[in-house]
DNA sequence: CGTCCTCTTGACGGCTTTCAATAAAAGTGG
DNA sequence: CCACTTTTATTGAAAGCCGTCAAGAGGACG
């Protein structure tokens, strides 16, 4: 995040001819899991990968006060939403991990409200709001489950407001380890308590309202306690259950409500 | 919110029979602001007012844990969503103000992420979740305006998450007593700078993840600079600019997007 | 007029930051 | 594959913001 910002580059590599196979994403499994889609709802969704563009390191994906004319399925690499504070301070706002959508907070707004930034080089797949347009009119059951991720998200915010408000440095860290675990295991169900995070310290140090030096002595805090295992970019966690007490944390991803959800779509596409 | 949590009261005094005048409601008129309805979409609306249940100060409205079975729109009066962490310190997520739907966040899980307490006495009118699928259904466009309000709640949580991780309690401050301004105005575009402010110091802490006791300091250190003026239970900020150069704060809710709504609801109800 | 709650103010202490310097790791070019 | 450079991680010492503790003042309400 320090390095500088790349313009984005459209190079879109012409992608597979025809519909994907089900559940080729990432994007789509993590769909599946909350809700089942019949073909009609699912070439919707496929719909918003047809667009691959690949994303370097450190690239903007997403700038602060442009007009906000799509979304992005993040393919494949981390990015994160991050706000710059007058005195240099910065602070990352969400972690986006593969399979997540950059965007769908900004949708109600005519301009981004933050910046958007590569962690690591990846692949993000642009969808103009516009077409959202369709989707609520005609597949008002693809529209519900985004309401519903939304919502997920926006929970999962407040957890986090929670814990920077009232927590300490060792709740916030604890905080953050199991929360990217959770939510990598969410698209990568078979994934150990292993992970590779790719963040470097300072990063972390965004993500937590803690300087980098802090940082460091947290992790070298919870390695020392046997809670953690560190061998970069790789983490394992040892003791999920202490780190659980810590941090208060309870895991929202397993809980989605689709009782609400629309039967199913209209066929009139 | 140290008070006795009351059970709630779910006596409902006969409302006024027949559908409401339009923007005869603090919900209403906000929904109007954002985009326009036509009157099939406005029953929809009036429908989620329907039924009035009366809130005295410190009810439970919501209960973390318990199945989430409605929404509310919070009629009159003030209400908190609230975190409890192990040690007893307590964090508030969000202040909810009249015109604002409680419970949106929460409509992709099957249960209450968080208690919402009444910080005043007040009105709320539940709404069964269930309902959303005709919503869905049958006046996309309405549920479109809902997934908006939704962004926008979360983009102001994201501005609220930067100045609790990255800001200093001076920051803080500001940020909340502009933020809760410029909601008001949201409801009510002729209060002047003055505004009832319904919350001991204590709670300002809670929300700001401060002690009551700096809450006190730096309230006492803005009156000394002439940037606010306090008389309990109104505040008058008398130097905006001032405020908002010290917290960053950006007004989000003037910058609704709706050029991707559905273009009108099927009549087909 | 007394009780309770909230606000106010001071002194002290601790968690976290800042500053600074070194070590380790990662990337670069020969 | 090895010098060299740059970035990142590590560690110590001192300072600061904010929390804790405690006591008193002011208001609301019966």
């Amino acid at each position: 995040m320090d390095q500088p910002l790349h313009q984005r580059d459209r190079s879109t590599p012409p992608s597979a001819p025809g519909a994907p196979a089900r559940a080729a994403s990432c994007f789509a499994s993590r769909l599946e899991r909350y809700a089942k889609l019949n073909d009609d709802e699912f070439r919707f969704i496929a719909r918003m990968e047809d667009n691959e563009t690949a994303m370097p390191k450190g690239a903007l994906v997403v700038a602060a006060g442009t007009p906000a004319e799509e979304l992005f399925v993040l393919k494949e690499g981390w990015a994160v939403a991050r706000r710059t504070l007058p005195d240099n301070r910065g602070q990352v706002l969400r972690v986006y991990l593969p399979g997540e959508v950059i965007g769908l907070t900004g949708l109600g707004l005519s301009r981004n409200a933050h910046d958007v930034v590569m962690l690591t080089s990846g692949t993000v797949c642009p969808f103009p709001n516009a077409h959202m347009t369709a989707i609520y009119d005609k597949a008002p059951r693809v529209a519900a489950l985004f309401t519903a991720i939304s919502g997920l998200d926006q929970v999962s915010l407040m957890d986090r407001l929670a814990v920077m408000g009232a927590g300490t440095a060792r709740e916030r860290m604890a905080h953050f380890l199991l929360d990217l675990h959770e939510r990598l295991l969410v698209t990568n169900p078979d994934l150990g308590r292993r992970f590779r995070l790719p963040l470097r310290q300072v990063d972390i140090g965004e993500v937590l309202g803690l300087t980098k030096v802090y940082v460091n002595r947290m992790l070298k805090a919870f390695t020392e306690e046997g809670l953690i295992e560190i061998h970069r970019p790789y983490v394992r966690i040892l003791k999920p259950e202490v780190l659980r007490d810590l941090a208060g944390y309870e895991n929202r991803y397993d809980d989605v409500d689709h009782s609400w959800f629309p039967a199913a779509s209209r066929n009139d596409l």
